[in-house]
DNA sequence: TAATGTGAACTCTTTCACAGCA
DNA sequence: TGCTGTGAAAGAGTTCACATTA
């Protein structure tokens, strides 16, 4: 998952749920899919099992837009789309940025998904001076010198970061002071930005050592017999330093 | 953010919370860092500024793993780091397999974090013949009819997704049915698994789309003069259909 | 009758605030 | 003295179960 919220930390007065907020472009995707097929409408349970969610959950979340279905019926498609594509604000079009086009940016921007919902790649930016003006995806790169004035002559407010870690700060920091206010970044980093600036980043190796936790614990099980104290959880979990398995070259003092 | 955990869905007996097992990469990041300049030992408050989580949050995280610091002083670096590492699982080699080999892929390929924390990418694998053999960041791509196979010789538990949304669900289920238990989806879908195995998302669509919703919040608060109801929020929030914007072609019935 | 919409219960997560210890 | 470790309280998110209504 990404996460990384800065904005709005305390009370969200009569606002929708973040958990919400993020499930809608969930439900959007699969209720996107209904109505190219030309679905009607469609039940919570039909929905929340396109969406990969229980249809309590979802009931809930709707709930916080508003009631929208029709009882002993369901929702009708077209008009869902409609609710939710407003209440994330893509009935609206976003110029975003993409900042550094290496491997990953050039996959991004490639990405078609990119486009289809109200997204649209204003410019692709480079601090690569031999970059500059080569096409990718059909945009020519611009160099990063550029980079204020391509964010102001845009109305750019949404930037992508997928430099190395070590230029993403001074990315961010430029992108913000010109005037870029959510940011989506790929680079293993924590950023730091002002308040009212939102960060959200996603982060390949993060998600792996997580799976790796699951895998590890998974085997971890496999090896007890039936319902036992798995090997790794019979560690002592307080006291003075346990550890069970093989000491690294430096120990604690 | 990442989600979709389909594993242990009720009581986690004796476990570390979800929660902070998401957050032990970031201290790891942030630990290795500190092991690189030396720094022999940390306080909690400059950890968590480090890893951008507030110090409750981190000492509590930690309390689940046992108690690693010294009151009055802080943690020693070099021995988190290798109980954080070890609670990761990342002591111990995983093979990987990354599926689809497009612009993503490659990036994925060529991404360096990968190899640096105890991820190995044992194969690249294309269902596009005209790839196969063609070494991309130095391994060579081979042909998704050999994936069984493939998976079996290297042992491998983990696997990620990077074709189209339209071959995934299929390719999922060909690792799964090879022995993979952990998989990181990059594809726009909802993929479905048996029980037992995890499946974690990473979708740049969506990222973007709660992006904007918190854009969209942004300029509507801008628009209220102080404090006030903003625009946006005024509108009926339950009953008979009130939208407020403009209408969609189609209407509800 | 078949589905939504939602209080209420429950679980998970975060934060507070301070006892306890080096 | 200065920091960790942790109960307790507060807050967020999920699930239950059923009244409600087209």
């Amino acid at each position: 998952m990404a996460t990384g919220r800065t904005h709005r930390p305390a009370t969200r007065s009569r606002g929708i749920p973040e958990a919400t907020v993020a499930r809608l472009p969930l439900y959007l995707r699969a209720l996107t899919a209904l109505s190219e097929r030309s679905v009607p409408t469609v039940s919570s349970e039909e929905l929340a099992a396109a969406a990969g969610v229980n249809s309590a959950k979802l009931r809930k979340d709707f709930s916080y837009l508003g009631s929208y279905g029709t009882r002993g019926v369901g929702y009708d498609v077209e008009y869902l789309v409609y609710q939710i594509s407003r209440e994330l604000g893509l009935t609206q079009d976003w110029p975003v940025v993409i900042v550094g086009i290496g491997n990953l940016g050039a996959a991004l921007a490639n990405y078609g998904g990119f486009a289809s919902r109200g997204f649209r790649v204003a410019a692709l930016i480079d601090a690569d001076p031999a970059m500059a003006g080569k096409p990718v995806a059909g945009i020519p790169v611009q160099h990063s010198d550029d980079l204020e004035k391509i964010i102001q002559d845009n109305g750019v407010s949404i930037g992508v970061i997928a430099t190395p870690a070590g230029a993403a700060q001074a990315v961010c920091d430029r992108l913000v002071a010109a005037g870029v206010t959510s940011i989506l970044n790929f680079a293993p980093t924590v950023l730091s930005v002002p308040d009212g600036v939102d960060v959200r980043k996603v982060d390949l190796s993060i998600e792996l050592q997580i799976l790796a936790f699951h895998e590890q614990r998974k085997a971890g099980e496999e090896a007890a017999s039936d319902g036992g104290v798995p090997a790794a959880a019979a560690r002592s979990r307080s006291a003075d330093q346990g550890p069970d398995g093989d000491m690294p070259a430096v120990m604690p003092a």
